[in-house]
DNA sequence: TGAACAAATGTTACCGATGTCAAGGTATCG
DNA sequence: CGATACCTTGACATCGGTAACATTTGTTCA
């Protein structure tokens, strides 16, 4: 930078404001420089400048990246979420820093402006990264009551909602939902499902599946159809729940959609490609991601944040 | 720091060595002094040293992060690499930042000390990169012929052979291959097939499909069954292809693995789930990225590194 | 006993940018 | 015309560590 001034006749400081937009220098000096800058190859030290500035321009985002019995690592929303929070937080030029949980303790991460929380859901580990850190922080995931962190998901309880209407819509009476509600976006889904349902005084029936199988899904629908339980609609919490239910429909000779109609739930890319090509409640996964890197951006520039729920859409395909 | 050593009763620079481990301080004052920073809650200031040595201690991970048409999204990969490198680079002190090709020019990104490439293959960019930011690259991928880049991937010529070692260990001679040969990864996999047959004078079948869907792979065979062709046992360059062609199989009454046998290539957690369980070609991501890792790590230690070809396993389930 | 040497600690300077405060130059106004 | 305010620019100090070199202390051996 001392060259670059050297060149151009004028100080260091000279320098640094014109590259850095401040309006403090005159807009002829600014070009001269900032052309003599680029003659010259000039980079900015990003460590000097993070330095100085007691900042690293870097936000940590924790993530499980272990293939673990959840089904986060089977479908591509952790990366979908990483590409809109990366594209985001590099316009405002800051970097992501990507860890687990177990790699918070390193040193490079301690250095973090700010920090998003994926896929952990609202658990205390949060409160004691936000208290260690002493940094804003952000979670990706379905609010919990009571719970003060700023947190953006998407609307889930809209999203059952809306496959309740469509069921209605097309004139279906007796809907299964397929899923676990012991998680916490899944019971979400469910309850606006049933409320939405509930309008019309209808209690649809609950199959409460652990996995995130396609053979769970199969087994559930074949169960119920055994026991000899009618029904002409299914909602299941996630999409392989959903294509598996389709394939144990076709097993007991029921038509999807003519006998009974399926939705899924994330509208993987795997459900467009499958047969016949899946209904279900889509999320913008990239949307979500720049949502949360702007919330973190918004804290960081000590403006305030909310927590913020994204629409979802259903996307009627054939089943 | 300047606190700790007043409180010690030695200098800075002693606090500094204490605390990084140098073999300069007796190991009784390193005791005290090491003691005596935890005690005050002492943190060391990573920025202040990144500049001061000139490193950021941060690896620059470049990877495809939008769904797009190539079926990096669908499948858990990604995510697992990226495990595996997070990991070993945390033990090493460094951190990971997360970028797409699009974010390379960020100012954050420029400060790594180290690059790996992911998803792209080995292409120009690549060697853009290295050149553009002169730092260590390490690339995830196939081996392209000619090229000198330090690059880590599984052995897909094995892989394809050990497939063709099983199919004739259990007495099938008709064999086909379902794949896209215009990718690099799937040629190999081919290559290695079709050696291992040579070997024994038996020449596969092979049905190039373009995408990586279920549907593909079913049409596949059903096209090859209607057409008359003969085979009984069918390798997919993918586990979505394998399992396509197993659905496609039973349309056409055919039993798996009675008539055909089928092995696919990734094994995807799907693919446990799947009915009937799927044979495929395991990769170890995880260990994949921590060999990325160590390599870069190696590079940044001025030491030599060198290509690796990772193993892999045939997994023989029921098909 | 004293020179030579090793181990442990200290002194000084410096990494490269930027915030603070001061100073030079120009425009505006009574 | 002089004074005040404003616009640009600069000098200096500083962020918190660490490399290089200097110094002290203790040890060994002729």
């Amino acid at each position: 930078m001392a060259d670059v001034a050297a060149a151009a006749g004028v100080s260091k400081i000279t320098v640094s404001r014109a590259l850095a937009g401040s309006p403090l220098v005159s807009p002829a000096t600014r070009e001269r420089i900032t052309q003599l800058a680029r003659d010259c190859g000039y980079k900015l030290n990003v460590s000097a400048r993070n330095f100085r500035q007691q900042r690293s321009h870097l936000v940590a985002v924790i993530v499980e990246m272990t293939p673990s019995s959840d089904r986060t690592m089977l479908d591509p929303y952790p990366l979908s979420l990483l590409g809109g929070i990366s594209q985001e937080l590099a316009e405002a030029g800051y970097g992501v820093l990507l860890t687990t949980r177990a790699g918070m303790a390193s040193s490079s991460v301690r250095t973090a402006d700010g920090v998003i929380l994926l896929g952990q859901g609202v658990n205390r580990d949060s409160v004691k990264l936000c208290d260690e850190m002493g940094v804003p922080l952000v979670v990706w995931g379905a609010d919990d009551d009571g719970d003060d962190h700023v947190i953006v998901g998407s609307d889930n309880v809209r999203g059952g909602a809306s496959v309740a209407e469509h069921f209605l819509a097309i004139g279906r009476h007796c809907p299964v939902f397929i899923g676990d509600s012991d998680h916490l976006e899944v019971a979400q889904r469910l309850t606006g499902f049933v409320n939405a349902l509930a309008e019309h005084d209808i209690k649809p029936l609950f199959s409460k599946r652990v996995g995130w199988t396609m053979d769970s899904g199969a087994e559930a629908v074949r169960s119920m159809i055994d026991r000899g339980v009618q029904f002409d609609a299914v909602f299941a919490g996630s999409d392989l729940l959903a294509m598996g239910a389709i394939r144990g429909l076709e097993a007991r000779d029921l038509k999807v959609p003519d006998d009974v109609s399926v939705v899924g739930y994330d509208d993987i890319p795997l459900g467009l490609a499958f047969t016949p090509p899946l209904s279900s409640v889509r999320q913008d996964w990239h949307e979500g991601g720049a949502l949360l890197a702007r919330k973190v951006l918004a804290l960081l520039d000590g403006k305030p944040a909310e927590s913020q729920k994204m629409s979802t859409a259903l996307i009627v395909r054939k089943t």
